[in-house]
DNA sequence: GGATAATCGAGACGGTACGTCGCGTCTTCAT
DNA sequence: ATGAAGACGCGACGTACCGTCTCGATTATCC
């Protein structure tokens, strides 16, 4: 089929892994200005052709050094518990910035809010709750910061707007689906008209947020969102 | 006091049109990354310490033309009728985008939507909705893509950041705010717990859908956000 | 005989026609510069190594085809007849430059120059002329571009420049030195005091204007250097 | 006329002199391959973009240098009495090469030859023998090496090949005709028919020589040279 | 009215990074 | 075990803008 089998030397894997390592090093030391084809190349030890053979502009080799970041933590979804989105941090030691996905319960600045006590300990919208909360948890740390500079690359490069969207966006977007999916079958949601929409409703903001900056990306913030965005979908046991 | 005395030869207002006119031609025909402070000069026929004596980037001058040029359309809020969003054009004819912003009272494409004809066919509601569509409609133009590099430039710059916060995102959310509290007292909304949330409900998932593509701008796509948004707060009249 | 054992792959002549044949064509078509080791592998469906394994650069297979190229021309030398200095043209059909060197006689643009006339239509002497001639035309195409590259290249190269000037330089002087010594033998020219010096008064003048430049390479000038060059030499019968 | 006055900031004239000594110095040390853009910028604390206002390429600037220098020396022509040819050494002491061009008089070396002795102690024909001596022996310093990569660079670029055969070639052939002039003028030779020729004859070699490095360039060969060439022009008083 | 001084167009300047080309060496795989 | 294919480290290329600087020429206001 589409095989066509590689002739010559193969690229080398080995020297992959430098080149998105220097990356991610910069990415996180310099912000995405300070990723330039020039600094990897040296930082790796590495010719800059060898880095054009794989990647076409230095902000594709900052993306794929932030997927290869975050892909290495967040897992487990669906139950919460996540690892940290900053791994091989050679250079920098960095002080281990807590976990931001640890499962916090919803005690944490549950300010007033009843839903969650008297609503299931456990269950897909506790699940969809917290998974926001600790996305906009993220949103505030390096994390945040990297992934703005992605989608701002995005917006002069529709080749890396795409993976960027795929293999970030959309794939992070789907564990909100299924968790809906998951509510609905349990029969705590009704069926929404327009998942997609729902969707946006819930994510949307978050990314504003981090774009903008014209407010705090906090748990108050997240649990308001949800509650708005699934109001119209939840099942009112009472309410004549 | 501050009268102080300025010596010498004062500076030249019409150049900081000349120079705005520049930079809004260059925005339009090229896209940010050809706005340039050595084009900018060459088009404007102006040296570049004279640009730098005003703004101190590039990306700045590119901004304050865009607020220029955005501001000079969009003029009477709350009544949904709107000049186009792109003036000064010399240089592309352009083919008169067909005022994105003209009252189509909802008929065009309303596909099977029933709330509208059943509606108020006026009102503060009727106006956000219109609001939102014309909004919507702005992003798919020129408008919305150098909206969308705007804020991928405010991702490097705080102060560019600042500036493009106050003078155009949360502008335009005061439309929506001062609508909302319109149907607030009108008796059609409660009194939203958290209307910050609320606006970001409303306004993030255009936003969204700009800056990622993963999904159309249509109306379709606004009125369900609206719905939704807004579901919780609606009186239902009759329900049972 | 040496029949032996060809294990593996025994073929390595046909490459070596290959790659010379594929650097003559490129430094034909776009001169020594043209000339590299990847252009070379490709054209001649060779890999690199390959090459390296014959020649230590790329300007030492230039070389090797442009002598390769002239050898296959000028075969006969003394009597003034040669073929063209231009051979497998594949590329390039080439129009038969005119096969530079026939015997012309001296009638093209003797101006008022007598020795012709009266001296021995043929002999050492009329052979010196018209080999000097034929250099000088041949210095007026493609292979006195190529000469002027090989010089060229022999001023980086000492290994180069030793095979270039035995291989080309001297091989061809030879020619001049045995018409002189011809002429000495018949009579025509007393014993030069210094060979070498007067081989040199023949020729460098050729390779002087072929690379400064500065005026034509025609007979008229070929014709002045040789009658200056020899006069001391020749036997004057009257004259006292 | 063409005066057009030149607006803006003019260009350093300590500037392009810190890089023609760069370059110079560069030339000197490493040969002409050792003087690349990069290099040039790097020792003379410049940037490449500022190189490149003046010269088109690296060969130019080296061109430039070396005429530089070579116009520092030889200031005196006629008398034979002559500067080095390689000043502002900043970076490599070096250890005075001897003045090439000093006055040796016709003693060195002159194995047997007997024309200097009973000849003029002075005139034209023996400071055009000085003069070719002088040449010869410049030769076999870095001038010359030089000398024979500039004649190399020129094979590949026309601009740079005019420029160094007017500024240098033409400029000290020069000297050669003035001197024979001036011996025509003194009744020491007769007109020659073709002084074009004649100037070829007696440069010619030396660059022959230097450039394909087949035999010495000492004062026998000059002198040789200079016998053969000038034979037949000059007037023998008593010749039986 | 002339001196004074800031502004203006123009463009040189030191830099940084770009993306490309060719080198000469090496590794892998198919023959 | 040869040879094509091509990856690799390297170094230089020539270009684009950056933001600062220096010019000469205006163009006002102040003395």
């Amino acid at each position: 089929m589409s095989k066509a089998k590689p002739r010559g030397r193969p690229r080398s894997a080995a020297l992959r892994r430098k080149i998105l390592r220097a990356a991610a090093n910069l990415l996180n030391e310099r912000g995405i200005s300070g990723v330039t084809m020039e600094a990897i190349a040296a930082r790796a030890g590495v010719g800059k052709p060898t880095i054009y053979r794989e990647w076409p502009n230095a902000p594709s080799v900052a993306l794929a050094a932030f997927l290869e970041t975050v892909d290495q933590s967040d897992p487990t979804p669906g139950d919460g518990t996540k690892a940290d989105a900053a791994p091989f941090e050679k250079t920098s030691p960095q002080k281990r910035v807590a976990s931001p996905f640890q499962t916090t319960g919803g005690r944490r600045s549950s300010k007033g809010r009843t839903l969650d006590q008297r609503a299931q300990p456990s269950g897909p919208l506790v699940a969809l709750r917290l998974h926001l909360r600790a996305t906009a948890h993220a949103f505030t740390t390096r994390v945040g910061r990297n992934t703005a500079a992605m989608i701002a690359a995005s917006q002069h490069d529709s080749e890396l707007a795409k993976v960027f969207r795929t293999q970030f966006i959309l794939k992070r977007r789907e564990e909100g689906r299924s968790l809906i999916n998951l509510a609905v079958a349990a029969g705590q949601l009704r069926e929404p008209t327009d998942i997609e929409a729902v969707l946006d409703l819930i994510y949307a903001p978050l990314y504003f947020r981090l774009l903008i900056g014209h407010g705090p990306l906090d748990e108050a913030y997240t649990d308001a969102i949800l509650e708005v965005a699934l109001d119209g979908l939840r099942r009112r046991p009472r309410k004549s």
